[in-house]
DNA sequence: CGGGCAGATTAACCTATGTTAATAAATGAA
DNA sequence: TTCATTTATTAACATAGGTTAATCTGCCCG
């Protein structure tokens, strides 16, 4: 087993992981290599897995009134992407999945999925911990998006996130932030005369 | 057991309850009554509940970096309410919850929290379900706020929530879309004159 | 090595929402 | 009922961030 993803699960469940459940979480999922500007998942479409990037990173994203890109999650190595929505209903996704650099995912259906968690109770103490905390952080996250600026969100982000601001083009950032390119390159430029 | 509870954990869990189980599960929680204004929980303190909403309604809220009171979420009857975070790691919570009117609540402490769930299978479903969902809805959530124009984001919850704006307040449904009340109700103004 | 394209920056102007302050309407307690 | 308090509205002005458009930078690929 891959040890970003056993570290993971060893990290979140509060448990080890024993050899013999590692083996057998790998007849559970199968590994995929992707391009740069690869789909792992087409808006319209349903999302029949869940993605664990080994290397590389991706997005998630969805079309906003105008039509313009809103990223809604990215995932470097470590992390966890998918629709969930989608994943659970078998309805269309309303994300689409994109990569941004070369790379390399584990991926996971839903069968697999009810599988693994039935067989390994760690698994599904895994997953739900692992839901309960990007729940948590999203609420949070929600609350200070409504009340804090631009400015601040960024700052924010910039700190929380060191290897994300390397890796990730600031356009990208920008709509995470629920601002425009041309706001960020502003409030950067701001920051840096500050000091 | 409680109608409502029964009704909710069917749906999410997608089984129906035994007799059997909804009477085990009563051992597990009490239930409290409380004025208007009273506090379920106060930030800074260690959130020990999880709140089921019986009747009256309440909302948590967080003090942002003015002070201002920032609505996280609201709680109808059949909804759960909680300081997640500090709930299942006993840290000090973040947020506040308050009652709008005179509630109803059940409560469940962590301890019975666990126990009722290792138990019932059914429970570790429903509340893994109810998590699941409410993260979907959260990440859909904020990518429309940030995507979004007030006035938008005031409609489609004014839709989705028709009851929500009977009872609650304008201030805090302005503070929830991330407004000031005085714009909540220009944007109120624009909408009917544009009809 | 060089042309083309994706990404970032800058600037001028525009608009939605914030701010402040005053008033009005609704609610609730005596 | 009346008064006090909370909530909602209105208006004038300020500002963060959006929009448009032009320029700049770097880097990928032929």
């Amino acid at each position: 087993m891959n040890d970003l993803l056993r570290k993971s699960i060893e990290l979140y469940s509060g448990q080890s992981l024993s050899e013999e459940c590692a083996l057998q979480f790998n007849a559970f999922v199968f590994e995929k290599t992707l391009d740069k500007k690869a789909l792992l998942l087409e808006a319209g479409q349903s999302c029949n897995y869940i993605f664990f990037v080994l290397s590389g990173s991706c997005y998630s994203y969805l079309a906003d009134r105008k039509g313009d890109t809103q990223v809604v999650q990215f995932a470097l190595e470590g992390y966890w992407i998918s629709d969930l929505a989608s994943f659970f209903s078998g309805n269309k996704s309303t994300y689409s999945i994109e990569c941004l650099e070369p790379t390399k995912v584990l991926m996971m259906n839903k069968a697999a999925f009810e599988q693994a968690c039935s067989a390994m109770p760690i698994l599904e103490r895994y997953f739900r911990v692992l839901i309960q905390n990007a729940y948590v952080s999203m609420q949070y996250r929600m609350a200070k998006t409504t009340s804090e600026e631009a400015e601040d969100r960024y700052t924010e982000f910039a700190t929380r996130h060191p290897d994300f601001m390397q890796r990730i083009p600031q356009y990208l950032i920008a709509s995470y932030l629920g601002i425009q390119p041309q706001s960020l390159s502003r409030i950067r430029k701001q920051l840096a005369s500050k000091r």
